[in-house]
DNA sequence: ACATTAAGTGATT
DNA sequence: AATCACTTAATGT
C-alpha cells in the first residue's frame, strides 16, 4: 500500500515531503458504497487517494442527488481543501465508487507544507484548478447537454474510473445519480443499445464506444 | 411455485 | 422529460 502511494505520488513531491506524508498520513480504507464524507461534516484532514475512485455528489432539500464528478488515484478533493483552510462544513457528499484506499493528512500539516514545499503548493493549486474545470464541465453537461448525451457521458465516466467497460448497476441507481426517473433512463438506454453504443443486461451495462 | 425486484412500454401531461 | 399504470422478465426463497 505504501508502494502504491509512491507509485502515484513520487513524481509529484520531493522525497522529504513524501516521507513526511507517509509519516503523518493516516491510512484508511473504505468499502464500495460507503460514505467517506457526509454533507455537513467538519473536515479536519484532507485525503490523498491511493486506490479506487470516489463519487462526489450534491443533494437537494428533498434528498435528491446529483453527481458532480469522480476522483481517482492521485487526486484530492477540492472541497476538503477549502474546508481545511476555513472552518466550514462540507457541502458535498463523497461516496466510494469501489473499494478505496487513501491517506488522511491532518490539516495542520497541509498548512505547514504550503510554505515548506513548493511541490505541495503546486499540487494544491493544480488540484483546485482541476476541480474547477471538472465543475465547469459538470455545469456544461447539466445545462447544455440533453439527457441522452448526459447519460452516455455518465456511463463513459463510470467505465473510465472503474477501468471496466461493464458497469454493474441498475437503471434506478443511474436515475438517482443523474436526478431523473428510472423510466427515462430505461428508455434512453434502450435507444443507446439500438445505436450499438452499449449492451444491456440485467444489473449490468457494457459500454461499447469508449 | 410464489414473491420480489429490475426492466420495458403506451398513454398522458 | 416526468409520471402513471401496467406488463414482462429475471432472480431469490
Amino acid at each position: 500500500m505504501i508502494q502504491d502511494f509512491d507509485k502515484y505520488y513520487n513524481y509529484l513531491f520531493e522525497d522529504d515531503l513524501l516521507n513526511e506524508i507517509k509519516q503523518k498520513g493516516i491510512y484508511k480504507s473504505f468499502k464500495e458504497d460507503s460514505i467517506i464524507i457526509e454533507i455537513g461534516d467538519f473536515i479536519k484532514s484532507m485525503p490523498l487517494l491511493i486506490k479506487g475512485a470516489i463519487k462526489i455528489l450534491r443533494e437537494d432539500e428533498n434528498g435528491d442527488e446529483l453527481v458532480l464528478y469522480y476522483l481517482e488515484k492521485g487526486d484530492t478533493c477540492a472541497m476538503t481543501l477549502s474546508c481545511c483552510m476555513g472552518e466550514t462544513k462540507s457541502k458535498i457528499r463523497a461516496v466510494a465508487e469501489n473499494d478505496v484506499e487513501l491517506l488522511l493528512v491532518p490539516k495542520e500539516n497541509m498548512n505547514a507544507w504550503l510554505s515548506k514545499y513548493t511541490s505541495w503548493q503546486s499540487f494544491i493549486l493544480l488540484s483546485y484548478h482541476n476541480r474547477m474545470n471538472e465543475l465547469i464541465d459538470a455545469i456544461d453537461t447539466i445545462a447544455f447537454l440533453k439527457m441522452d448525451e448526459r447519460l452516455f457521458k455518465y456511463l463513459k465516466d463510470k467505465a473510465m474510473v472503474t477501468h471496466n467497460d461493464v458497469i454493474t448497476t441498475t437503471h434506478k441507481k443511474i436515475a438517482d445519480d443523474l436526478h431523473t426517473s428510472r423510466v427515462v433512463i430505461s428508455r434512453i438506454l434502450k435507444k443507446l443499445e439500438n445505436d450499438h453504443k452499449i449492451k444491456l443486461n440485467r444489473n449490468s451495462i457494457k459500454v461499447l464506444e469508449l
